[in-house]
RNA sequence: GCCCCUGUCGUCUAGCCUGGUCCAGGACACCGCCCUUUCAAGGCGGCAGCACGGGUUCAAAUCCCGUCGGGGGCGCCA
């Protein structure tokens, strides 16, 4: 039975790195049908807060990557580590040390250039009864530091194969500090046991401190977890991800309108390749995922990727599927209307199924549906200069009014007719009516077809738009000046 | 400084384990053409890569060694 865990510490957002080694964890607990833990690591209180934990905890509902147990808080189980750390003790595997760091860094500096020290000197390993309780009366702080044996760890890393290191390469590190608290690799490990993890899948940084971890597994006489180490994400300037690359909360991407969805397949294929370059369902991206798989370079986060995929995605969906998603997004500019779910709901899925081909981000809606929505609309200048300046269009617009004035159904296909026509008769390109009409019904120079665009706005605002070509311009040349 | 990980087009990735089918495949981006009422989408085409140097071999992106580059760790942070 695969048991895994996402274990984020919150001392800052979830970010794009983390919500990926959440996903890896997610998909392969799915995938052998185990059971998916989630973790709070705050045992750092000073650093640690409840609005980050919340952060964290709706970046994962955005996700839909759920839980099967926890949230487990390791701030709540504190007396246990103690009790794990002075078995160690007991047991001779891990001592007292009531050095101050001061102190130590004291004692290395005098060392350094002589070789072989450069971690704790272990000076209080062997502290004469007088020693120890000279430093006790003197109310010192007590750490526990592990004793690091002779020899080396082997293990073998699921993405990277075997990893080989040195004990020598390891100090004595603290298992729990002096007010008490552990530090990350006695809570870690002594948490994976008690919840039986099986594979630990987590980010490269973590790799050094494997083999300290693999040391307190056999001191407990308890057997390792498999490990999975993930490549760090890069930025685009190859370094790590910063604030300005997707070093930011994944919350930051549901504000820009990406889809979680999207977001996961972009996370996923970022480190593997599930076949061809598509948009994957979750069920086929959980079917087809494997550690093996994983590459073991580190990947540079690509927003082009990500912006192709959400756009995929987007064109994909169905208007019913896409409504609530625009419905906020409208929402939140005021421009959302109950009649659009209810006897407007027609025009509105039309809407939808005409703007959603391309769009690359939820957030375009509001802006493209705006012209539809309001009376006061406004103009782009430059596209007023291009396409409004033409005179021919002062005697060629109300013709073109009254043709449509006479039609009876305002579709897309008869207005084309007309208009071609129209154009035809008079000897003109139909582009130049076609340009002109998108510039006066919606203010932009670029927009969806125009024939449906026209039959989207309906015959009376189409006609109303179009009697204000020379009011358009005028306002346009004042602006101007 | 020491230790560990890593290195295929600008970017992601397939291939590497089990050498030949790879003068390296796909995708994003970019460029061009087609379509066309604009912008997209779509279709077609183009640009571009095995970090470098040795070795093993009839044959190496694939195996071995070294160099260089990138990343991470070396905390009483996680």
């Amino acid at each position: 039975m695969v048991r895994v865990r996402f274990a984020p510490s919150p001392t800052g957002f979830l970010h794009i790195g983390a919500a990926r080694t959440c996903f890896f964890n997610w998909l392969y607990a799915r995938n052998r049908e185990g059971t998916f833990i989630l973790r709070i690591e705050d045992t750092d209180m000073a650093r640690s807060s409840e609005e980050m934990t919340e952060g964290i905890i709706e970046g994962l509902r955005w996700l839909g990557l759920d839980w099967d147990e926890g949230p487990i808080f390791q701030s709540r189980r504190l007396p246990l580590y103690r009790q794990k750390a002075q078995e160690l003790v007991e047991k001779g595997l891990a001592y007292s040390c009531y050095c101050t760091p001061e102190e130590i860094q004291e004692r290395t500096k005098k060392t350094a250039g002589a070789g072989d020290f450069w971690g704790y000197d272990r000076f209080c390993l062997e502290l004469s009864e007088k020693q120890r309780l000279r430093f006790e009366s003197e109310g010192r702080a007590k750490a526990v530091r592990f004793l690091v044996p002779e020899g080396e760890i082997r293990y073998t890393d699921s993405i990277h194969g075997d990893i080989t290191v040195d004990n020598k390469n390891i100090e004595d590190f603290v298992l729990l500090r002096g007010d008490g608290l552990p530090t990350y690799h006695l809570s870690v490990v002594v948490d994976d046991m008690e919840s039986q993890i099986t594979h630990v899948i987590r980010g490269d940084d973590h790799i050094s401190n494997t083999p300290k971890q693999i040391l307190l597994y056999q001191a407990f006489g308890a057997k390792p977890p498999k490990f999975a180490h993930l490549a760090l994400i890069l930025g685009p300037d190859k370094k790590k991800l910063s604030k300005r690359h997707g070093g930011t909360s994944v919350l930051e991407f549901r504000d820009q309108g990406y889809l979680p969805l999207a977001f996961l397949n972009f996370l996923a294929q970022m480190s593997w390749s599930p076949g061809e370059e598509r948009i994957y369902t979750l069920e086929e991206l959980v079917g087809k995922f494997a550690l093996k798989k994983v590459s073991k370079g580190s990947p540079v986060f690509d927003l082009n990727k990500l912006e192709w995929l959400n756009g995929r995605l987007i064109s994909g969906m169905s208007a019913e599927e896409l409504t609530p998603l625009v419905r906020k997004e409208m929402q939140a500019s005021n421009l959302w209307q109950e009649t659009f779910a209810e006897e407007q709901k027609p025009w509105f899925d039309k809407m939808i199924n005409l703007v959603k081909e391309r769009s690359r981000t939820i957030r375009v809606f509001p802006k493209a549906a705006m012209p539809f929505l309001v009376d006061e609309i406004t103009y782009d200048p430059a596209g007023v200069e291009k396409h409004l300046r033409d005179e021919r269009l002062d005697t060629l617009l109300p013709l073109l009014a009254k043709d449509f004035q006479a039609m009876d159904e305002f579709s897309a296909p008869e207005i084309e007719q007309v208009l071609r026509k129209r154009a035809e008769e008079e000897g003109v390109k139909a582009a130049l009516l076609i340009h002109a009409l998108r510039m006066l019904v919606v203010g932009e120079p670029v927009s969806p077809g125009i024939f449906a665009v026209l039959e989207l706005a309906g015959k009376e605002k189409t006609l109303e738009r179009m009697s204000r070509l020379s009011d358009v311009r005028s306002l346009v040349e004042k602006k101007g000046e």
